[in-house]
DNA sequence: GGGTTCGATAGGGAAAACCGATCATGCTCG
DNA sequence: CGAGCATGATCGGTTTTCCCTATCGAACCC
C-alpha cells in the first residue's frame, strides 16, 4: 500500500507513466498495475487515462494530499530510525533559486562543519519549482523567497533580505555615485534575468514603482552571462548583493545600492512542515537561525 | 510496510504476539515475522523479547507514535475515499463511561435518524481505557470526562455536566428534602460504584472536600446494581442526573440534588486528532454540539 | 520436575509482484 | 491521409514474497 502511494505520487509529479516509472526504478506495466491496484482498494478512480495521462480526478486531487501525508510521515518514521542509530548522517538535498546560491554555500559550509557526516546536494532551481519539489519528495528543503508563499504546509526560516546592488564598469558614467534609484536606470542599456525567474520580476516591480519600463538589451538565466556582459560591454545589471559580491570579486566592476533601503523581498529556508521536524531538518532550521542576517 | 505497522500498533496493544495475531487474523509465526522485517527495515530494534514480550524499546515508543500516525492517515484515506462513493456510511465504534450511557444513546438516537446508513456501536468502558482505545483504533470516539485529559491528541465537543442526585426510598427519611449536600450524607448507608470507576472516584473526591469519609456498604460497577439495592433495601445512592433519571423511571424512589450546582465534570465526546476529520467524525462533533446541553 | 505458556524457527505451498514483449489508441508530421 | 511515434494497457512466465502448519526451546508456575 504504501509503495503505491509512491507510484501515486511519483506519477502525479511526472504527469507520465513512463518517466514517473524510470523514476522508480520500477517497468512501467508494473507501475501502471501498481495504480489500477491502488484505484481498486480506494475504490475510486484517481488519474483520467485513455492511451496517456490526463490528470487527477477530484478524488485523486484529494487522495493525493493524503498520499503525501502519510509517505512523508513513513519516511520521516524510517529517517528518525536511522538517526537513532547513526546519529546525524545521510543526504540534505536543497532546492536554490539562483540568486541566494552564495547564501546557500554559506550555510551549508556552515552546517557541513558542524555535521561533517550529511552530504549535502544544492540544486538550483526557480522559486516556481521549489515548494512542488518539497511537497513531492525531491528535495527536502528549499531557499526561495518567502513573502509571497501560502505558509500553512511549510515551516520556514529567514535568511537575509535582497539588497539590490547596480553593477558596472568602474570607466562607466554611473560608477563614480554611491547611490542611485531606479528612476536613474531608465534608458539604461541594462542585462537583466529572463522574465520567468522571479528576482527579474520583482526588479520588474520596482522599475514599474518608479515608472520606469525596462528596456533589458539581453537576458539570460545565468548570473553569470549577466556579469560577463558588463564585464565585456558598455552594459550594466542589477543583482542581489550578495550574489554581486560574489561574482564581482577581482574584476574591475563597480557595486552600487539601487533603491531605498526598504521594502525588499525576504530570503530564507522552506522546509515541509511537519511535527516534529526530522533530526537532520531541525538541526538546519537552527543553523539557518545562527547564519541569518535577520535578528528576526 | 503499512501491514507491519499495523502489526506493530497490535502487538504494542495487547503486549502479547499471540492476542495480538488472532486480533489480526493472522497466525503469530507470521506476526513474528512481521516484526522481525519492520525492525530490520528501520534497522533499530522495537520489541524487547526474549522467549516473551518484553515491551518497547525507547526507538519502539517512538516509532509506535509514527506507526499510529502514519496508520490512522492511511485509514482516513480509505474513509474519505468511500465516503465519496457512498457518502456517508460505514460503522462507527464509540467508547463510553457507563455513567454517560443514557446520553451516549440520546446522541446515537439522533445521529441515526440524520445517517441511517452509519451503523452505530456503543461499548461501555472505563474511562482510563478510552483513551487508548482511539489511540490504537479499538474504537472511533469515545464519551468520556473532558476535564483531566491529555487535550493535545484529540477533539474533543462536550456534551454536558455531571449533576449528582441522591437517589433513596420515597419513604426514606431524606426523601422529603429537595437539596442536600455531601456532608449531610455522612454516616448514611450508601451504595456506590466500585473505587476503579472514575466516576466513583469523583464523588469520592466531593465526599472528602465535605470532610466526610464514604461508607460504601455495597460497590458494584452496574448502574444497575445500584438501584435495585436502593429500591430493596433502605440503602441510598449518587449518580448522575441523567443515569438516575432513567434508572428510576417508574420506581418508587425519590431524586434528590447533591452539593451546590457549580464545579461539575464536564463530559463530552472525544475524537482522535487528525486535519482534518473523516467525514462520519465531523458530523459526529456536529451533532454533539447541536444535541449539547452546554451553549459552549 | 512435569506441564504450560510464549515466541522463534523450519519447510512448503499459494499468492503476489515484477518484467519483457506485445497490443491498441491517439497524435504528429510529412 | 498514411507512416511513425508516443503512451498506457494487457498477457505469460518467472521470481519473490507471504503465510500457514508443525515443531522447538526457553521461561514460568505450581
Amino acid at each position: 500500500m504504501l509503495d503505491k502511494l509512491e507510484m501515486f505520487i511519483a506519477v502525479a509529479r511526472e504527469e507520465h507513466f513512463g518517466r514517473a516509472a524510470v523514476g522508480l526504478g520500477i517497468t512501467q506495466p508494473t507501475l501502471s498495475a501498481g495504480i489500477k491496484q491502488l484505484e481498486d482498494q480506494l475504490g475510486v478512480q484517481l488519474i483520467f487515462r485513455g492511451s496517456r495521462y490526463g490528470g487527477l480526478t477530484p478524488e485523486g486531487q484529494n487522495a493525493l494530499e493524503w498520499a503525501r501525508r502519510i509517505v512523508g510521515d513513513a519516511r520521516q518514521l524510517k529517517e528518525e530510525m536511522r538517526f537513532k542509530r547513526h546519529g546525524l548522517a545521510g543526504q540534505l538535498r536543497i532546492a536554490v533559486i539562483p540568486t541566494a546560491l552564495t547564501w546557500a554555500a554559506k550555510l551549508s559550509a556552515q552546517f557541513s562543519r558542524k555535521h561533517p557526516r550529511v552530504r549535502m546536494t544544492l540544486l538550483s532551481h526557480a522559486s516556481s519549482e521549489i515548494l512542488s519539489m518539497i511537497e513531492d519528495f525531491s528535495v527536502d528543503a528549499g531557499i526561495s523567497y518567502l513573502d509571497n508563499e501560502p505558509v500553512g504546509k511549510f515551516s520556514t526560516a529567514p535568511l537575509y533580505r535582497e539588497h539590490y546592488m547596480l553593477v558596472c564598469r568602474s570607466d562607466a558614467p554611473m560608477a563614480a555615485r554611491d547611490r542611485v534609484g531606479w528612476h536613474d536606470l531608465d534608458g539604461e542599456k541594462l542585462c537583466l534575468l529572463t522574465p520567468d525567474m522571479q528576482n527579474r520580476r520583482i526588479i520588474n516591480q520596482h522599475f514599474l514603482a518608479a515608472g520606469v519600463t525596462p528596456r533589458a538589451g539581453i537576458e539570460s538565466n545565468s548570473t553569470v552571462v549577466l556579469i560577463a556582459n558588463v564585464e565585456d560591454g558598455d552594459w550594466m545589471t542589477v543583482l542581489p548583493a550578495d550574489m554581486a559580491r560574489f561574482l564581482c570579486a577581482g574584476k574591475p566592476l563597480c557595486m552600487i545600492p539601487v533603491g531605498d533601503a526598504e521594502a525588499h523581498k525576504t530570503v530564507g529556508l522552506v522546509a515541509p512542515w511537519r511535527e516534529p521536524h526530522t533530526p537532520v531538518l531541525k538541526a538546519l532550521l537552527t543553523e539557518a537561525g545562527r547564519v541569518s542576517d535577520l535578528s528576526r
